[in-house]
DNA sequence: CATTCGTGGGT
DNA sequence: TACCCAAGAAT
């Protein structure tokens, strides 16, 4: 190789800024020419023994591997969905307690199930646990479905979900493509583009690779593989056992790898939020609507400001339009930052007094009046937890 | 195929 | 700090 080899320059089309700027050598370059089915067949088997000798050694040891109850396992890969094992563990060790069973999950009301939900985030995971839990009963004889087609049908099941299920439940053959196993197999392979570009491709090689004599410990050890070493910052590529087959170690391409898609930045909503107390020591809390953001769970009231509008105005005719009562705003009681996965929000809220008029529920599902002491039972999203501490802290001072 | 769905942790 | 991302699914 000449010089022609350090010529550098952007794999990626920098024409229209869509992937991030990384810079690697021509020759690294042109090793990036995957691109359909990857010829790994006949490595297929050195990697399974490899893989599977190394989970067997350095596996995790996760609770729900420890339950062959289709259930429990469930259960855990719903919780998993965009979300890491540290944040998952307390919740599925309380979530078992309180619904041991299908049926229990099937005959709780959905706001017990949202609480017991409450923090963990994208709580249409929580509504659709709740509603294929009372399919399973009806339809299934209470027991997870054992035919994919059937498990996929099911709400909040997806192909990788029912993979990893019916994998780890029944030892099936499987394959999955979790945020683990993307990345693993885009530097197995030296993906030349995002994963995102290349769903096809990666189902491929993962079904390629799936050990069908060994479908539930494969799967779940190319996952660990994943989160314990093939990690997208700083791999551990010296402790890999795919190391000598990986191609972005060979080309030293493993910190470049996977490709990013570099997202426009988040815009930034300005809220008002009305905390309306009663002359009993209450306060006003509403259901949201089952579909959408935050869908099913409490909040106090508010909208968007509006141009040139104060937050105080702001207040007031939120609560005019979504409540149909008239409120005096008073003094600000705290203001909070929020970032949700595709805007910012900054929540200003008000201490406010109920004037004149029933509240209807014109906006939102249901309304209540609590008392502080009742407020703890309902669901609420993360960022109304500040809200309440303050209003705590406001009725003790 | 792109967007909408939360939250906590890492850099 | 601001941004990226994590055991994805639904629309």
């Amino acid at each position: 190789m000449g010089e022609a080899k350090r010529t550098q320059y952007s794999v990626h089309d920098s024409a229209d800024g869509k992937y991030s700027q990384k810079q690697m050598s021509l020759s690294q370059a042109s090793a990036l020419s995957f691109g359909g089915t990857a010829n790994l067949g006949h490595a297929a088997p050195a990697l399974r023994q490899a893989l599977l000798t190394w989970y067997g050694e350095q596996g995790r040891d996760l609770p729900w591997r420890r339950s062959r109850d289709p259930y429990a396992i469930w259960i855990s890969e719903i919780m998993l969905q965009q979300t890491q094992v540290k944040t998952v563990m307390p919740y599925y060790q309380r979530w078992l307690k309180l619904f041991p069973t299908v049926a229990d999950l099937a005959k709780a009301d959905q706001q017990t199930v949202l609480k017991a939900w409450e923090g963990l985030g994208y709580y249409a995971r929580a509504r659709n646990l709740h509603k294929t839990a009372q399919l399973i009963v009806k339809q299934h004889d209470g027991v997870f479905p054992e035919v994919f087609e059937d498990a996929i049908a099911l709400p909040g099941i997806g192909r990788t979900t029912a993979g990893g299920i019916l994998s780890a439940a029944y030892n099936q053959p499987v394959a999955i493509l979790d945020g683990n196993v993307k990345r693993v197999l885009a530097r197995l392979v030296a993906l030349p583009k995002p994963p995102a570009k290349a769903m096809k491709e990666l189902w491929q090689l993962s079904e390629q690779l799936l050990d069908p004599q060994h479908p539930r410990d494969f799967n779940q050890a190319i996952m660990d593989l994943g989160a314990t070493l093939c990690t997208r910052h700083r791999p551990s590529c010296l402790l890999c056992p795919w190391q000598s087959y990986c191609t972005a170690y060979r080309q030293n391409l493993q910190s470049e790898l996977p490709m990013t898609e570099s997202r426009a930045p988040l815009p930034h909503k300005q809220i008002g939020v009305a905390v309306i107390h009663d002359n009993d020591g209450r306060i006003l809390i509403d259901r949201r609507k089952q579909e959408g953001l935050l869908g099913g769970l409490w909040e106090f009231p508010g909208g968007k400001i509006e141009p040139n509008e104060s937050f105080e105005e702001c207040v007031k005719r939120e609560i005019k339009e979504e409540l149909d009562i008239d409120i005096e705003v008073n003094d600000r009681l705290i203001t909070v930052d929020h970032a949700y996965s595709h805007f910012k929000v900054t929540l200003n809220v008000f201490n406010c007094t109920h004037i004149s008029g029933e509240p209807k529920p014109i906006e939102c599902d249901e309304i209540k009046w609590v008392t502080l002491d009742e407020i703890d039972s309902y669901p609420f999203p993360k960022a109304n937890g500040q809200i309440i501490d303050a209003i705590k802290e406001q009725a003790k001072g």
